[in-house]
DNA sequence: AGGTCGGCCTGGCAGC
DNA sequence: TGCTGCCAGGCCGACC
């Protein structure tokens, strides 16, 4: 469940490995990894490519390439990029990046969601609508208020809507709205003045530390080298039905909003009053 | 157009 | 033990 902060500490984990090396070559192992590219096109971009600068935006990530379009690879549910100097055993394994003079990367993905595609003008219409990046400056309480202006969809389903705000996923959406003290089900647009700031505020919080502590691993997640996440511990809500609510003492519930699970306290949490 | 829902996938686990 | 069925969830396409 590679959310923003997992993604980011995979760019940083592989900026030096990557940056500055050539690639020889790709191995592409499965049809549904390269399902939104011509698998001929990825392979002679790819060929002998020099990687100038990783990069993320909301969570995809990019290899910035000397003279070829821009890789994009995103990990979706399961996806891992793992740096080995042998070749890894796993089933999984849905493509391999040789570098010259360097060692291996796989793209490891048991439920094949993942995707990797290029910047070439053939890329899904969806990346480029992507929204504000929640940690960067012009992610500003006034930003946020624009963006939630009038929507009634529940505050929790605005926040995975990665055409507003890119990044957020299920995890720390239910961490912010519980640490900003806001109900998940309220309509979006209804949040206002002292609450809006707060949700900035606890959203930029949440992912600041969760990107200090390399990310949240619950299964699959794991850094370039293998080790886990360590904000899985500091979770407040999430994945914590029926344990007590860490303010309050009153337990943790779980409903399904719009499919998802969705952790929070019934008595922290609140709607906004009527008026 | 905004809001909602189901499908894509497979591993892991609960329950029988 | 071995089977069934459900759940995880990011994103997209279909629908109202």
């Amino acid at each position: 469940m590679p959310e923003l902060p997992e993604v980011e500490t995979v760019v940083r984990a592989l900026r030096p490995v990557l940056e500055g090396k050539t690639l020889s070559r790709v191995e592409l192992l499965h049809p549904r990894i390269w399902r939104e590219s011509d698998p001929d096109r990825l392979r002679s971009a790819l060929r002998n490519a020099r990687i100038s600068t990783l990069d993320r935006r909301g969570k995809y990530l990019l290899w910035n390439l000397v003279n070829r379009p821009t890789l994009v690879l995103h990990l979706r549910m399961s996806g891992q990029l793992l740096v080995s100097d042998k070749r890894l055993s796993s089933d999984h394994v849905r493509a391999v990046f040789h570098l010259k003079n360097g060692p291996l990367l796989h793209f490891v993905d048991p439920r094949t969601f993942g995707t990797l595609f290029l910047l070439d003008g053939t890329e899904p219409a969806g990346f480029h609508a992507l929204g504000v990046e929640p940690l960067s400056p012009e992610f500003t309480p006034r930003a946020l208020a624009a963006l939630l202006r009038g929507r009634t969809t529940p505050v929790k389903s605005f926040l995975l809507m990665q055409n507003r705000v890119a990044g957020i996923g299920n995890i720390y959406a239910s961490e912010a709205l519980w640490r900003a003290r806001i109900h998940p089900g309220t309509p979006a647009g209804k949040i206002r003045g002292q609450r809006l700031e707060g949700l900035h505020h606890t959203l930029v919080e949440v992912l600041s530390s969760a990107v200090d502590e390399m990310g949240t691993t619950l299964s699959d997640f794991r850094q370039p080298d293998g080790e886990p996440g360590r904000y899985g511990n500091k979770l407040d809500v999430y994945g914590r039905e029926g344990e007590p609510c860490p303010r309050c003492g009153r337990p943790i519930t779980r409903t399904m909003l719009h499919g998802r699970s969705t952790f929070f306290c019934p008595r922290c949490q609140h709607p906004p009053r009527r008026r």
